[in-house]
DNA sequence: CTGTTAGCGCGTTCAC
DNA sequence: GTGAACGCGCTAACAG
């Protein structure tokens, strides 16, 4: 009943040489002579033997596996993240420990994930908590971030620039006429992570606006329970467009003015952020700023194989360029 | 530049004991002094020392990893299962290795996963493949199927009774008085898994009607990319309602009648059968079979928990209720 | 309650 | 081109 039967030494004896030149075959060492590598390979086939990669990774000190940690893998942002990773991952051999950790255990569970003796670890999230950032630095795996930038610079991640793409977005609602563009996120993004938020200061700054507080929406969690509430608030408020982090919350502010006959654009213009498939599926569909998703994924994963390989010249944090996708949501720009 | 430098020996060798007495305290067991254990967890914490996954995998022949299967990680149906699985995981102490298997390469994935010497495998999925099956069959590793049946019987799953849930979702369009209700598919529920459409033969059998083949409708693939087509097909049939599989496909024709004035549900009737968010996303939203999504992974999870720990009386076909949300794509019940 | 001793399956020198 | 031997870090009897 055990998991593994066959080992190494049986495929030896059976193709009568030492398990030192089966374990050259299997790693693809040249210094093999033909026959008796055919030899080799032919047992292993008739034995149906299968290299143990625990052993593997305790002898060569390498698991060919990376640890990667996300909050939600229901939300389509990282899930469209863990994509690229995962394609990326597949392509150079790797296997994935996939976590999903929910905040308050991320330490625990990085921890956890470490004595794994992952080859190295993505790092996906709201926002980057000082333990996980302490966990980080006492170890020497190789990390990245994945959408997500580190404010200090240590590092590595791959991102778009999100204070660039909030500017255009409001300035762009300016443009079209709208007045009071409101903020809406989830906590995270009024407190560690303030890429975004910036880039609507500096959109109001432009254009000569004082910040108005009443315009400032904050949700709970990523689950968004209080949505609802809070897109009553939007429009009971002065409020006539808005900029969301989050396409499952801009679907609900979306839905909401339009189930209670708010017309969008006309009145009330949504501009959304990650460009998910959610956009297309609303009515009407919205205008957002597109990350490459699957992109910031692969990119990261990419960034990572280098690490581990410890190849010189690697770009440390990489900023992917975004676009912009008009759609209904919005008056023409 | 080592990944782990400090070992049990270490933590032996400055806590004055054998590394029998750091296993153990390490392990919980019992038979420790309190006072020794207190010196050893202080030189554990002095010390920083995790103890090597790996190492301990190949002693104790336990991983503590178990393989997950899937076909698309940002495909609502899958990760929704996913949570519930990872969710049980992490309660079990157990780690996920999580593999996104393009079909073709499932065996291979598969072998791959074993190799790392996972201690179970959750397999999800449209269908089952022959190789996949010869693989499972081959090992003796645990394996359990979520949201997926095994037609021989032979493996551990947990799902809804898809057959009974469709036929009573076609059964109750035709109670409204619909006539021409169509079922729309991705290519493996006309062929491998066929609990859905004997549903649906079901419903019309009783209803007294003859299969129309014209009311048949099938997409290529599970990212639905000639979806726009077959939506345009079914509205220029002559049904009158349909049910589809997949929540992201029958939003894609919600869409497409309602954006091309056919009216919803009073011309058409539409129902799903997967009741992810993105029923309550479109406009009007969808009635839908409601599967208990988290459930079949946790339960999933739970079952091979007990397959892991060779626990006896394990329910090994486990069937989970389901329900019918109505929503505003289909009329009044 | 604690220490000693074998392995677990494989990679990797180092000789031959 | 091939084999013998050691070690990776830890668990699991077995003594004591």
């Amino acid at each position: 009943m055990e998991k593994q039967t066959v080992t190494i030494y049986d495929v030896a004896r059976e193709a009568q040489v030492s398990m030192a030149t089966v374990s050259r075959v299997v790693n693809g060492n040249t210094n093999v002579k033909p026959s008796t590598r055919a030899k080799v390979l032919d047992v292993i086939k008739r034995l149906d033997y299968r290299p143990n990669a625990v052993a593997r990774g305790l002898a060569s000190k390498k698991t060919t596996t990376v640890g990667v940690l996300l909050p939600d893998i229901t939300n389509n942002f990282f899930s469209a993240l863990a994509l690229g990773i995962d394609d990326i991952a597949s392509m150079y051999k790797y296997n994935i420990i996939l976590d999903n950790a929910d905040n308050k255990k991320e330490s625990q569970v990085l921890s956890n994930i470490l004595a794994k003796q992952v080859d190295g670890v993505i790092y996906m999230g709201h926002q980057l908590s000082d333990s996980v950032r302490e966990e980080i630095n006492r170890t020497n795996t190789p990390f990245v971030l994945a959408g997500l930038n580190d404010d200090k610079g240590e590092i590595p991640s791959v991102n778009i620039d999100y204070t660039q793409a909030f500017y255009e977005a409001v300035s762009g609602l300016f443009a079209q006429g709208y007045k009071n563009i409101g903020f809406l996120a989830a906590k995270p993004y009024f407190n560690n992570n303030l890429d975004r938020y910036n880039g609507y200061l500096k959109a109001l700054e432009e254009a000569g606006k004082e910040l108005d507080k009443s315009l400032l929406f904050e949700v709970q969690d990523s689950r968004f329970k209080n949505g609802e509430d809070i897109a009553q608030q939007i429009r009971d408020s002065k409020a006539d467009g808005i900029v969301v982090v989050g396409d499952e919350l801009a679907v609900k502010v979306t839905n909401h003015m339009v189930d209670n006959g708010v017309k969008v654009p006309e009145e009330f213009a949504i501009v959304t952020s990650n460009n998910t498939s959610l956009t297309e599926v609303v009515r009407p569909t919205l205008t957002s700023i597109e990350p490459p998703l699957y992109d910031i994924g692969a990119v990261s994963m990419r960034i990572l194989t280098k690490l581990m390989n410890k190849e010189e010249e690697i770009e440390n944090h990489v900023t992917l360029p975004h676009k912009f996708i008009l759609r209904d949501s919005t008056k023409d720009a």
